[in-house]
DNA sequence: ATATTTTTAGACAGACTTGTCCAAATCGTC
DNA sequence: GACGATTTGGACAAGTCTGTCTAAAAATAT
């Protein structure tokens, strides 16, 4: 009879790349948490449940360590992003309620979660002092992102849902509207109630549909 | 005849507290570059034109330090809004001009300043691990600028300038559409042109005056 | 000019990290 | 079950950093 093993200590075997991930995780965590200088390799190798040792030999280096997670997380918040603007409500039927499910999505999905707290903090802490690191990401994130849904803002002016001079400005004072009210939560690494998230979200559209919205829907 | 002295490296003998400032300049300066684990007490001396020693007379202890450079750059953070807060276009002639003209201020004076970025990027790479440093912060910073500019909103609402639900809100948002074209400028600490500044700001305050200008000022 | 305080430069111990090396243990595969 | 690759734990050298101590130099006040 095998002895019983204490679930949250259980050793679970994992692949090479299982290991990988892991690793990646963990210094994304530790990184963000003590920052790259006071990120220390023994801790990132506890966190990720792996020896030391492995975690040179995936990743070489403390600064090739780093470039790892910034690649994974840029990657995964790239995704991220693309997967929600394809939710955006093109053809909407109550377009406050469906712009305000939209704001809802994105912070949940790229901006309040895990990987968006990461990059935020990485951005913040490394983004000055390795600027190469985040070039590609500058380059394939937020303009993409921007031009993406200045389309989709233009496409809902052209249907007759809105009036906007400039889609790209009306695109980036959307996100920072959808954003003003949870800014000191996430500095602070607060958790957001669903509930703050919806307030947010809901101010946020009805502002922006003040400005930008048709005084009445277009008739069909 | 005293021999001449390079002006770049010349010693100029300077006080006790003309010193203490300039550690605290220094180690502000080297915090935000570096953040606190990868900060060097050595680097912060040299910067200051100090010696170590001396870094250790005035502040006793690295965590010591940052906390009196915390301090220091709350306080004139608090000044400086308070200062720009005193400017608002409490009687406007041309309501957008004067509006445009207020939130450049506010850009220069209190976000895009020297101080700002160390507040911003303090807040950032240490908010979150040392919350106690920035409580104080949290309760005389971003509430009360955001109630007195509330309440300026309010005022010109009730004078017939503009048509508002919720003046909290509606301050908030102000403050986010006024940085929405900067965010990124600001991460990678390039230096925002006078003219990029202006643009931001005009177009923060257009989309505010689309979404909460009355729609004729009001007749006197 | 003298006495007191502050500052300086350098040495120093103690602690901590990174990155390497190595032999034993473990895992996956045939 | 046997083989090769991966992982582990621990030891290790080299370097860095903090914070203290000292005696000499400089600045300040009297």
């Amino acid at each position: 009879m095998t002895p019983a093993i204490a679930p949250d200590i259980a050793v679970v075997p994992r692949s090479h790349t299982a290991k990988r991930l892991s690793i990646i995780d963990a210094a994304a965590c530790v990184f963000c948490r003590e920052g790259f200088a006071g990120a220390n390799i023994d801790l990132i190798a506890a966190e990720a449940g792996v020896s030391r040792q492995t975690v040179y030999n995936h990743h070489g280096d403390k600064e090739n360590l780093l470039v790892a997670v910034v690649r994974e997380i840029t990657e995964r918040i790239n995704a991220g992003v693309f997967d929600t603007l394809a939710t955006f409500p093109d053809k909407p039927v109550d377009l406050e309620a469906d712009l305000v499910a939209f704001a809802v999505r994105l912070n949940q999905n790229c901006i309040c979660n895990r990987d968006g707290k990461f990059l935020r903090k990485l951005l913040h802490t490394e983004g000055e002092r390795y600027p190469a690191l985040f070039a590609g990401w500058r380059e394939d994130g937020p303009a993409k992102t921007w031009a993406a849904l200045a389309a989709r803002f233009a496409r809902l002016a052209h249907a007759g849902w809105l009036e906007i001079d400039d889609p790209d400005v009306a695109a980036r004072q959307f996100l920072a509207l959808v954003n003003a009210d949870l800014q000191m939560a996430m500095i602070f690494g607060d958790t957001v109630s669903e509930e703050q998230l919806r307030t947010a979200a809901t101010n946020a559209v009805r502002c922006f549909l003040r400005a930008y919205g048709k005084p009445r829907p277009a008739a069909i």
